[in-house]
DNA sequence: ATTTCGTATATGTATAAATATTTAAAGTCT
DNA sequence: AGACTTTAAATATTTATACATATACGAAAT
């Protein structure tokens, strides 16, 4: 009844802007009519049109700066978004049940090329854990992790016999940045060994770097099961 | 000299609210203030207060719901967001001259798999073009695409030979819905040529399919020479 | 005990009106 | 011509206020 045959919302102009673009009425590097003078179109407060470019520009279809104005991006620069969720949750949305086993847990002084790569102190303790993540009695992932002694005191008390050190991390400290990179490895023979494949075979990797505040926290390589995609939507 | 004692922007509180979760001061699944006593709080108006919290809530760390209230999250899904470059723009920023090379274009019916994967009707026709992209004289990446001329009938007067399929596309026609795979898959023979690795390598490999208004464009598979990486920092 | 319904509450959005900030562009002075 | 300064135009943010909308929760009805 209460029917509204309004369009002003923000979410309206958001795709009366987006429609424009793609109908080509906006061409690609072109300037957009300023936010009064939408706001006059649209009949509504410059406020709204704000939140609505505000939104198309952080979604990358279009550009703002002050005084220059919004001009429609040539390339949208559309970012992909992926969640990254915790094993557990990816083998259990998989339908899979979830199950975790350690292979080894070390104190050390961390390996020169580690500590080149989260810039650590020479000399500085690292705790070294491997372990494997399954589905049902499937592997599903390797995760080969160094967690920084000096940013985690506690780890050298944890005991990741039952809970897995991602988890565990994540409970226990929290985080500021992240480094995240994939790429395609080659299964040795003991990765091959722990995923069941071949020596040799491809294997999409992940790796991730945390740090708190500047203090790296932890280094960690999975090692995904042959057939694992990372797909997303958007 | 006019430097600002005021913490009440919505940026400052975003830092605020981010530092009380990190100190534990609101612990994970707990319930925050409501954005007008943390509007008192800070003495600021509400509408400030709830785009702070919006904003947190965008990036992950809040869950927000009507007369819910706001809650802390415990894990927090903190996205990674990949900036998906044009293979060009990559290659120039990472200092290379940018070398574009076609291999094949045909004109052909969908074959089986392909009409599977776009749900296409059969006997669909699409243009299928393979084409090769150098960082200088390095081998960069493999492109293997299909073009499905029923949503693209310029694609038949279109000539591949001095521009990339990617780069036409975007120039030609927009896009409303994108899938995006990122998966590891062995070098055959072929492949091995192109990119110039052994056969059998490991190949980090993006398969790419794109939609206007739920009709599909495109199919690409995008296969990067070895030692490529993907990364993002968030 | 279970379902239905009403209502209070917290977030969501919009308006109207300022002030703040950035910066392209024009003007001024060597 | 080049360097600095001013101006004005656009976006960015905040305030104050109102109304909209979803929904948790409790009361009433079955």
């Amino acid at each position: 009844m209460t029917q509204s045959t309004e369009n002003t919302s923000y979410k309206d102009i958001k795709k009366t802007v987006l429609a424009r673009i793609r109908s080509g009425e906006w061409q690609p590097d072109s300037l957009l009519p300023n936010e009064s003078e939408l706001a006059t179109e649209f009949s509504c407060t410059r406020t709204t049109v704000n939140r609505a470019l505000r939104e198309l520009a952080e979604e990358g279809y279009l550009e703002r700066r002050r005084k220059a104005g919004t001009r429609v991006l040539s390339a949208p620069q559309r970012q992909a978004r992926f969640t990254i969720p915790m094993v557990r949750d990816e083998v259990e949305a998989l339908g899979g049940t979830y199950r975790y086993a350690l292979v080894s847990c070390d104190q050390k002084t961390a390996p020169d090329w580690l500590t080149a790569r989260l810039a650590l102190s020479p000399g500085q303790d690292v705790v070294h854990v491997r372990c494997m993540h399954y589905s049902g009695n499937t592997p599903f992932q390797y995760e080969d992790r160094w967690i920084v002694t000096d940013s985690v005191p506690q780890v050298k008390q944890a005991n990741f016999s039952e809970i897995g050190p991602n988890e565990w991390l994540i409970q226990t400290v929290p985080f500021t940045n992240v480094e995240l990179t994939f790429l395609a490895s080659r299964a040795d023979a003991a990765l091959a060994d722990f995923l069941d494949v071949a020596e040799g075979e491809p294997v999409f990797t992940g790796e991730r770097i945390t740090w708190l505040e500047g203090r790296p926290v932890t280094f960690a390589k999975m090692y995904f099961a042959a057939g694992y995609r990372m797909t997303t939507q958007f």
